[in-house]
DNA sequence: AGCACGCCGACT
DNA sequence: GTCGGCGTGCTC
């Protein structure tokens, strides 16, 4: 047998279900430029239509028969090293996607080629033997005509977009005639950065000899040399300014050989900060210090570690980050610093700009996709040390790790909300054991499960409990909403919160509201004693439906008609979940004079952003500030002293494990926003129940009391850290199909797990069919599947077969289906 | 997903 | 008879 190179390739065509290495013959011209983590073009499946592909390996083999080969090479330099190669396989396994998706998830988005067949006539072909030979073939004249009207060539997918459906096949039929051929090629989405130098030919005193005589003839060419004298290089543009030279004056010292024009890259970089902090030499208190020390040991010992550091708001951890990225920096390493919203943490980014300058890098999702293409390839040379940004930060190509800090550690942020659908504290753990790097989860409320594992040993725990400026907490008062009922107040406001609030409008004071409503949840709750309906079978609230009157379990698919009395007291039950804009109506029609500022995702997206809002609440003094989860997590504004939360139990009530976590955090960081000045904050909570457990601990700020109450919870019902909950989305246009095949796999998976003793010991449970919480996207009906396990390799793998089975299922060729682990939202 | 192959109905 | 509909299997 004769032998050739092989590489083994993960291809983008590639569904999850087909998903492999695929073998490729790499033909000798290409060899010298493959190499593993480049980006090549291959041909895949039966059309042989070009796809992208990534070289996994490269080695020595056997020519066999149906071998392809590669077509091109994209990359000149490997985009990922082995380091992101293994990263790519692993997600792929823990999150499962495609090999390609992981790799797509990894490089920024300006690297991504576009791919494109080029069609043209085959060479020796002219126009009139085209059509002659196109009469043969019905149908293929009008794509000649596009062709030759396109000036000789035209792109398959404009052919077809313009010829309709049968455009492929007749495109095939003119080229096995030999009129026409097709040729792939890539383009790159986003080039780089280029930017037109000048440079003087000869040296200073020669150039000035040479153009002495030319001073009256052409002054501006006179002016342009003696600028280059003095500076060097410069760019033809600041060269055109400075001298009032055109890019013809630049030609003709080019024609006389006076001066060099070439091309430099230029990187789109804007700096974020107009004006610099200063940086004085940090001086941590002793907590800090403390903190500080163990985590720098934990860098020293140049071994994976996570260490959990549980600072109260205020406790001053960005100064323990800073001191910790120093001391990175002082062991010759780099480091990540996550934040789960850059546009809200403009004083992180001045801290680090004022120590670090150009050795940080800021990535962010608001970044053009040409700058974060720049920060990318700065920060792949080396030039960058530190790198501070949202989630996808995690994946900045820095070598020699040394350190990755979290902050705020239990934000849902940090988990992706479009496929593969991983998240960052995963990845961070992941990359930090490649590197023999610390890890740091930063937060005043840590999550259950990584509170969980510094308690159980599995990670440091490092505690920051003075709080830095010494500010009172907040006084918090609950509003108990049915008393307002029963006083006949229906509206959205309790009695002790617009008391609150008058006292805040005469003391010319600014309030915040929050309305911490999640996406289209709404339920049904006794407005007498606070009862609110739960899933006989799963312990969950139910949610309300009022397309048909009933009440369902997003779990299970459980559903029961909705009662309008109380099955405990008799009381009426009111449904609740109001978004923002009925609360704002509500608030202008209580309040006509006061001025009320509404932030919420669509505000935010008609207003240019976040940080314009907050600007003019704190500039133009607006009494109220009525929001979302958003107005949680902006700055910390004096003159605010109020904050009123509507409806606690919107959040409190939801149907999701996380529930009372997310609820705890969110009130706690919320309350804390009241008295950042001189003045004492005050805080009313307006709740349903309110002698909740978690509502109390918030009031009280008390972590701990709340870990304690909701890691029982957690034990009872098998939700992390105990086990892990999967969700199987099955989505189709047709409703009925996708209910069945859910239910068939449900039943597959489950006969499974009986007859096999595999996985006798895994606690595997499924639950459902049920309808995903918004049942109709795009025209097609999502139900999930849930599956309680452990989250292992196990477990995994079962479930990595069970879809595949389904994808392969010719049944189900018109349903998607997709997995995720513990999705927060 | 996307494409070719193949089997069946409508129409020249 | 043949063109073109869509169901089915495969992708180095």
């Amino acid at each position: 047998m004769e032998t050739i190179t092989l590489a083994r390739i993960a291809v983008s065509a590639a569904t999850y279900g087909i998903d492999k290495p695929y073998a490729y013959e790499v033909p000798a011209p290409l060899r010298p430029l493959l190499d593993r983590g480049v980006r090549v073009l291959v041909p895949f499946g039966r059309g042989n239509r070009a796809a992208e592909g990534i070289v996994l390996e490269v080695g020595d083999g056997e020519k066999r028969e149906g071998l392809k080969s590669v077509i091109s090479v994209l990359d000149p330099v490997p985009v990922l090293d082995q380091t992101g190669l293994r990263l790519a396989l692993w997600m792929r396994d823990r999150y499962f996607c495609t090999v390609y998706d992981a790799v797509r998830t990894i490089l920024p988005a300006g690297l991504w080629f576009r791919t494109q067949t080029i069609c043209r006539p085959c060479a020796g072909i002219d126009k009139a033997a085209a059509y002659l030979a196109a009469m043969e073939i019905p149908g293929t004249e009008p794509l000649l005509d596009i062709i030759y009207a396109n000036g000789g060539a035209a792109e398959e997918s404009l052919l077809k977009t313009a010829c309709g459906a049968q455009t492929a096949a007749r495109l095939n039929a003119l080229c096995s005639a030999g009129i026409l051929c097709r040729e792939a090629e890539a383009v790159r989405q986003v080039k780089d950065g280029k930017i037109k130098m000048v440079a003087l030919a000869l040296s200073p005193e020669e150039a000035m000899t040479a153009i002495e005589s030319r001073r009256r003839s052409a002054p501006l060419q006179y002016d342009a040399v003696k600028l280059l004298c003095t500076v060097g290089a410069v760019s033809q543009a600041e060269l055109c300014y400075f001298t009032g030279a055109s890019a013809s004056t630049v030609s003709a010292l080019k024609k006389r050989g006076l001066v060099k024009v070439y091309e430099e890259e230029k990187l789109r970089i804007h700096t974020v900060c107009a004006a610099p902090e200063e940086a004085p030499e940090i001086v941590l208190n002793e907590e800090q210090q403390a903190a500080y020390e163990q985590i720098a040991a934990a860098m020293e010992e140049r071994a994976a570690s996570v260490t959990l550091l549980h600072g109260v708001t205020g406790s001053g951890k960005t100064l323990v980050y800073l001191r910790l990225v120093q001391r990175a920096l002082e062991q010759g390493r780099t480091a990540v610093v996550l934040v789960p919203e850059i546009a809200l943490t403009p004083q992180m980014m001045r801290k680090f700009t004022a120590y670090f300058g150009d050795r940080v890098a800021m990535i962010h999702s608001a970044l053009r996709v040409t700058e974060l293409y720049d920060q990318w390839k700065r920060i792949g040379r080396g030039e960058v040390s530190v790198v501070l940004g949202t989630r996808s930060a995690i994946f900045s190509p820095l070598k020699n790790i040394g350190l990755v800090i979290l902050d705020e550690e239990q934000e849902a942020s940090y988990q992706s909300e479009q496929p593969p659908r991983y998240d960052a504290r995963e990845i961070a753990r992941y990359l930090c054991a490649v590197h023999g790097a610390a890890l740091v989860l930063g937060s005043a409320t840590p999550s259950v499960e990584s509170y969980w594992q510094a308690r159980s040993g599995t990670y440091r725990c490092a505690v920051l409990r003075r709080r830095y400026n010494r500010k009172p907490l907040p006084e918090v008062v609950f509003a108990d909403m049915k008393e307002e009922t029963r006083r006949g107040n229906g509206g959205i406001l309790s009695a002790p919160l617009r008391l609150e609030l008058q006292k805040n409008f005469a003391a010319g004071e600014q309030s915040i509201l929050l309305l911490n409503r999640r996406g289209n949840s709404r339920m049904l709750l006794c407005g007498e004693c606070g009862y609110v309906p739960q899933c006989p079978r799963c312990s969950v609230p139910l949610t309300y439906h009022s397309a048909n009157e009933r009440l369902m379990c997003h779990y299970c698919g459980h559903t029961e008609p909705a009662a309008n009395t109380c099955p405990a007291c008799s009381g009426l039950m009111k449904r609740i979940g109001t978004g923002t804009q009925k609360a704002e109506e509500e608030l202008r029609a209580l309040y006509p004079e006061v001025e009320v500022l509404r932030m919420d995702a669509d505000t935010v997206a008609a207003k240019g952003g976040h940080e314009k809002i907050l600007r003019r609440f704190a500039k133009k003094n607006v009494p109220i500030l009525l929001g979302t989860q958003m107005v949680a997590k902006g700055l910390d504004f004096d003159n605010v002293t109020l904050v009123g939360v509507l409806s606690a139990d919107l959040s409190l009530y939801l149907d999701r494990y996380n529930a009372a976590e997310r609820t705890f955090s969110l009130l706690t960081q919320v309350v804390g926003r009241a008295g950042r000045g001189e003045k004492r904050g005050r805080a009313v909570i307006q709740t349903y129940t309110p002698e909740n457990e978690v509502l109390q601990a918030a009031a009280r700020q008390d972590y701990e009391q709340f870990y304690q109450s909701e890691i029982r919870m957690r034990r009872l019902h098998e939700y992390p850290p105990f086990s892990d909950l999967f969700t199987l989305i099955v989505s189709g246009a047709d409703e009925s199909r996708v209910l069945r095949a859910s239910a068939l796999l449900r039943d597959a998976m489950r006969a499974a797990l009986q007859k096999d003793s595999a996985y006798a010991g895994e606690h595997i449970q499924i639950v459902g069919p049920a309808p995903a919480p918004v049942i109709k996207v795009n025209n097609r009906y999502r139900y999930h599947l849930y599956l309680v396990a452990k989250n292992n390799k196990t477990v995994r793998g079962f479930i990595a077969y069970y879809i595949k089975a389904f994808s392969a299922s010719g049944e189900n060729r018109a349903l998607n289906i997709f997995v995720h682990c513990n999705a927060a939202d």
